[in-house]
RNA sequence: GAGCCAUUAGCUCAGCAGGUAGAGCACCGGACUUUUAAUCCGGGUGUCCCGCGUUCGAAUCGCGGAUGGCUCACCA
């Protein structure tokens, strides 16, 4: 402690009074001789181990550390419950235990001090499994005053802006991030089970091709350049096929300056998987495995409840074209029909678009108002128009659909797939078109990409392609109803 | 971008026919050597989101703004 850190913790005028009394104790520390940000300590158990083990660990000494949630004093004696990553445990301590010294130094602890502890393993009267303190050391004092415990931090705008808070009283957020975790896990075992290898690919995109988005922009000073922020690492991965690498994947963050919603975060996690030699029926049913294979490691069932509806993840799930998805769900079959009988067909279902709106803007318009909000238990919806998949091979049997599929469960879009457009000539045709979209005011139309096209000039092997939204698939896996439950750190306005 | 709602103590909330702010927990002082939302006694610690207006008087009413939530729009 220098006099420049001595000065700055007496300039507490700006302070409300619990955090001036926190500041009043640390300085008593520091008039004692302790160091209130203590140093490295070795700890022998977590606070799950002991509880775990509590027959082959009873009267044992023990070292843990973490943060102090509860105090209870009785006047000379006192229980506190000391929570580390792994759980909770009380302690007990004794002014005859520890002498009036240390145990005064208890006057000191305030919630949500970091502390290494020291002690016996035991049980006390009422059963409750204990460690009995024969020695304290701060490892970390904390300056400022934690949420109620007993109810938590509620207030979602504070515990968006404020995560560590969040973490520290709300154990099931905690929950949630470690399922994340797990699952992500899940996808890299699978996949690599199978062979596929992890690769990295560019973020910064000098064409953001992929997908239909409006990218980020961002600058190269040196090379005095605009570069984007990838909207997709599609166009990248296929040119390692074109590499010769059979089967790879990239779990990575994407960006996409577009609206925020309960489903939508400028950045988010995708996980794509590009297989050599393979279609989309291949890719569908990895994709069916995949969840399944998360549902049965994380969940242990192939049933999940998600808001309350039982949802089966049991594998085939059923294949239904998006045309037949809508005569199904609405009585009107589009097959066929050009752009103004399709207008017409919206027209008469009391759907609105734009007076020069496509068969291809007919057909989604349908999907997303008739189909989109029915599909709750898993389907795979196919055979998209090739208007709006300039990425994916035409279906061999009907030129002006592909062979892609999008899995909706709970209505949501949860991944996106296709049988990958290998054909350099079809693929500049329908980089061709999008720009015709572009110049015709659509901002999300993709970009030409030169080089792509040259790597398929090359040749590319036949292949199925996946691309999963792992933030849809956590907040499905953890009954989480937006994606900012499923970020620990969601994007919000700075407060002014 | 539009509509609706919310914002009061560290946290969770009450208070709104307009009269100068309250509870529980936390916190502070005291008692207490097996408690566990410990208990008992005493203490309210506040930019009522911000600004302007109406009024003798605004947490409360009006207008504008900020942030957040939900819905819609946009968007895979």
């Amino acid at each position: 402690m220098n006099e420049e850190h001595m000065d700055h913790l007496e300039d507490r005028t700006e302070l409300n009074e619990l955090m001036a009394v926190r500041r009043e104790k640390l300085r008593d520390l520091i008039d004692l001789g302790i160091d209130p940000f203590g140093e490295k300590f070795e700890c022998t158990h977590s606070a799950k181990q002991i509880l775990e083990n509590f027959a082959d660990l009873e009267g044992q000494e023990t070292a843990i550390a973490g943060r102090i949630m509860s105090l209870r004093t009785h006047g000379k004696a006192t229980f506190a419950d000391l929570m580390d990553s792994s759980g909770r445990i009380q302690l007990y301590f004794r002014i005859d235990v520890l002498g009036e010294e240390q145990y005064g130094l208890l006057e000191k602890v305030d919630l949500g001090d970091i502390l290494g502890i020291r002690g016996k393993i035991f049980r006390t009267r009422r059963g409750e499994i204990s460690v009995e303190v024969h020695n304290m050391k701060f490892l970390s004092k904390s300056l400022r005053p934690l949420p109620s415990q007993w109810y938590g931090l509620k207030d979602v705008d504070l515990r968006y802006r404020q995560r560590y808070v969040d973490l520290i009283v709300n154990p099931e957020v905690r929950r949630v991030f470690e399922t994340r975790s797990r699952i992500i896990q899940c996808i890299r075992e699978f996949l690599v089970e199978r062979g596929f290898i992890e690769v990295e690919t560019p973020t910064l995109h000098p064409i953001a091709g992929g997908a239909s988005a409006r990218p980020f922009i961002t600058h190269h000073n040196v090379l005095d350049m605009d570069l984007y922020l990838r909207i997709a690492p599609e166009l990248y991965l296929k040119r390692l096929l074109v590499g010769g690498f059979d089967k790879v994947f990239e779990i990575g963050k994407n960006f996409r300056n577009e609206g925020i919603s309960t489903k939508h975060n400028p950045e988010f996690t995708s996980c794509e998987v590009y297989q050599a030699y393979g279609d989309a029926q291949d890719m569908m049913k990895l994709t069916e495995e995949i969840f399944a294979y998360i549902a049965q490691k994380v969940v242990g069932s192939y049933k999940i409840v998600f808001q309350g509806q039982e949802i089966d993840l049991t594998p085939p799930w059923p294949r239904l074209p998006m045309l037949e998805a809508i005569k199904q769900y609405c009585g009107v079959d589009l097959t066929g029909m050009n752009d103004g009988q399709a207008r017409q067909a919206a027209k008469e279902k009391g759907l609105t678009l734009e007076a020069n709106a496509s068969y291809a803007n007919v057909v989604e318009e349908f999907f997303d108002a008739f189909v989109e909000p029915k599909l709750i238990q898993p389907v795979f919806i196919t055979d998209h128009p090739v208007e709006v998949s300039p990425l994916a091979k035409r279906k061999k049997d009907n030129p002006k659909l592909t062979d892609r599929f999008e899995p909706f469960i709970v209505t949501w879009e949860m991944a996106n797939g296709f049988t990958e457009l290998n054909d350099p000539i079809d693929q500049e045709y329908r980089f061709r078109q999008q720009m015709a979209q572009r110049e015709a005011g659509d901002e999300e139309a993709h970009m030409m990409d030169e080089d792509f096209i040259r790597a398929l000039e090359y040749g590319m092997p036949p292949a199925g392609g996946l691309g999963l939204g792992i933030d849809r698939m956590v907040m499905l896996f953890t009954d989480s109803p937006s994606i900012r439950d499923v970020l620990l750190f969601p994007h919000m306005r700075p407060r002014s």
